[in-house]
DNA sequence: CGCGTTTGACCTGCGC
DNA sequence: GCGCAGGTCAAACGCG
């Protein structure tokens, strides 16, 4: 047996054994498909899409099973069933869940975002420190609380990807803005945007507390524009795939 | 100098 | 209403 397929044969039971059996459904893994261990989430989803479309009747019963296109269906259900997961192994990356819970969309509206416009276009912060301290600290915190008051739901999925290395290269470019130390466990969780204009796509990486080699990848949102980076197959993620999942 | 990371403070939502 | 935990902000810092 290769290195590449006994590799494979472990991530997936790895995900077995780490999988929430109550929450899941697994597709079958396909023969055809074949999974690096390094593979970052991007080929993970043109792999996904390529197996659901194989196979679009092998998940269990609680997933959809009638649909030719199951992306469509989970991006539908994190609109539509709030506070439900399901996840799909996917060999080389698990899809673990796309959940749109109201305790987890921070997702922002306009007000939101024109702010951040108004601080971005303006090319530094100090213009914004000192409009605050024009208008004063109240100001400020009024505007904290529109920001906070209208908040979107975003289509929101995470990954489970055995690695090495925390940041998956999935073909964008992300700017880190925070790092927080969730109860429990022992690795810190990261926060990253998307670093390119008008794309408030977030994702978070953390690694699991359970098994510190599975990497756990949460993306919000989506894209509107390419990735950035060459990668490998990059003819194909310029692709309606990728605008597909991003 | 520009861009990205670090990190402590702050804000918000949720559970009790 | 209060405390906790998660998420975000932004000043300081590092690096190329």
């Amino acid at each position: 047996m290769s290195t590449t397929s006994q590799a494979m044969l472990n991530q997936q039971s790895l995900f077995e054994e780490h999988a929430p059996s109550d929450q899941m459904g697994f597709v079958p893994f396909p023969p055809n498909l074949t999974f690096p261990n390094s593979m970052g989430c991007y080929q993970s989803l043109k792999a996904f899409n390529t197996m659901i479309n194989t196979s679009p009747n092998s998940l269990s019963s609680d997933a959809p099973s009638t649909t030719t296109n199951l992306t469509e269906t989970l991006l539908a259900s994190a609109t539509t069933k709030p506070r439900e997961d399901f996840t799909c192994n996917l060999g080389g990356a698990q899809l673990l869940s796309l959940q749109s819970s109201s305790a987890n969309l921070w997702a922002r509206g306009e007000q939101l975002s024109d702010c951040l416009s108004i601080k971005r276009s303006r090319g530094d912060d100090h213009h914004m420190h000192d409009h605050n301290r024009h208008l004063g600290v109240p100001h400020a915190m009024k505007m904290k609380k529109i920001k906070a008051r209208r908040k979107v739901r975003e289509p929101r999925f995470c990954f489970k990807t055995m690695s090495d290395v925390d940041v998956l290269d999935d073909g964008y470019k992300w700017r880190k803005y925070g790092q927080k130390v969730v109860k429990n466990t022992q690795h810190p969780r990261s926060y990253y945007r998307c670093t390119q204009d008008n794309c408030r796509v977030k994702k978070r990486v953390e690694r699991l507390a359970e098994d510190p080699r599975m990497v756990i990848t949460t993306y919000e949102g989506r894209h509107g524009h390419s990735p950035s980076n060459d990668v490998e197959d990059s003819q194909n993620h310029n692709s309606q795939l990728n605008n597909f999942f991003w």
